[in-house]
DNA sequence: TTGAAAATGTAGCCAAGGCTACATACTGTG
DNA sequence: CACAGTATGTAGCCTTGGCTACATTTTCAA
């Protein structure tokens, strides 16, 4: 993902001030949605190294099918996505050899594995059940920014 | 979005058990990334249905263009989605004149509405600065499961 | 009242993320 | 060692959500 050819163009339709508007325009939303968004690309992406590098972990090594069953998804998605993991630098594999993380794609994990933990930690502190806590973080966990991160770490060792 | 007729078919390729595999399939996980995924679906109309009552609310009617400004999106883009909306029986809109919710699409914007501003609330409550929380609030509204939005009611209303 | 500007709508393209169906490589047992 | 049964990989199709370019309506100011 990151930076693909289409992506938003900087310079849209000039979208004149518009008379009839009685709503200011207001930018700022727009780049919140457009932030939004954006982010939620890498979602898939750091979803996969997370689970290549725990299988990896577990068992030594990250097959297609394992993936695929791991994600729910079917075993050419897996494969479709893993190409683009590939391509983008974050995975290598030869085939029907394993997967691998490089460097990058190992460093991804690691973010994506911490924020997901303190994510939980933070819903379990504030009061939500395990169960729920578990299946939403890993919904949310990709849409934290850093300072958001920031402040829920603190917040976890000022409850201690 | 709801249920298109492409959708994640429940009989998939059985995936046969698998001997070489250590990792023990759990079938829990899966469901989790699932769930996670098939809910960001419904995420996009959750924001026009808001995005529509609140223009509606504060300047009479919702225009396509405005739409558009304040999603980041391109109008074309707006218009698609907004041809999406009528087909789910979310909004009607004649050619040229505004978009308007169906009672549907009011209880949405309306749920989805609640759930941002308990979202934002909770991030304040826990110390986020407002800029990062009505920022992040945009991606995490949509993953916010009703067990973890009742628990953040209850956390805050505890902290009042 | 008329004509240019703005809004709206249409067509066609693209990539991501899914799926099914089919083809190929591996691997382990008999 | 051969071959059946997995695991892998490929091809082709679909929907969503974006975009640009072009066409058509509305509107408003002269």
């Amino acid at each position: 993902m990151s930076e693909s050819p289409r992506g938003r163009s900087p310079e849209r339709t000039p979208d004149s001030p518009g008379k009839r508007a009685e709503l200011p325009a207001e930018p700022t939303q727009a780049s919140r949605f457009g932030k939004a968004r954006t982010a939620q690309s890498g979602a898939l992406m750091e979803d996969y190294v997370e689970l290549i590098s725990d299988l990896i972990s577990a068992g030594g090594e990250a097959r297609p099918t394992d993936i695929a069953r791991r994600l729910g998804v079917s075993h050419p998605t897996a494969i479709k996505t893993i190409a683009r993991l590939k391509r983008e630098g974050l995975a290598v594999a030869k085939p029907y050899r394993g997967v691998f993380l490089t460097e990058t794609g190992e460093q991804l994990a690691e973010r994506a594995r911490h924020r997901h933990r303190v994510v939980v930690d933070l819903l379990l502190a504030v009061g939500v059940p395990r169960e729920a806590a578990e299946l939403d973080a890993e919904g949310l966990e990709h849409h934290v920014s850093d300072a958001t991160l920031a402040a829920f770490g603190q917040f976890l060792r000022r409850m201690e």
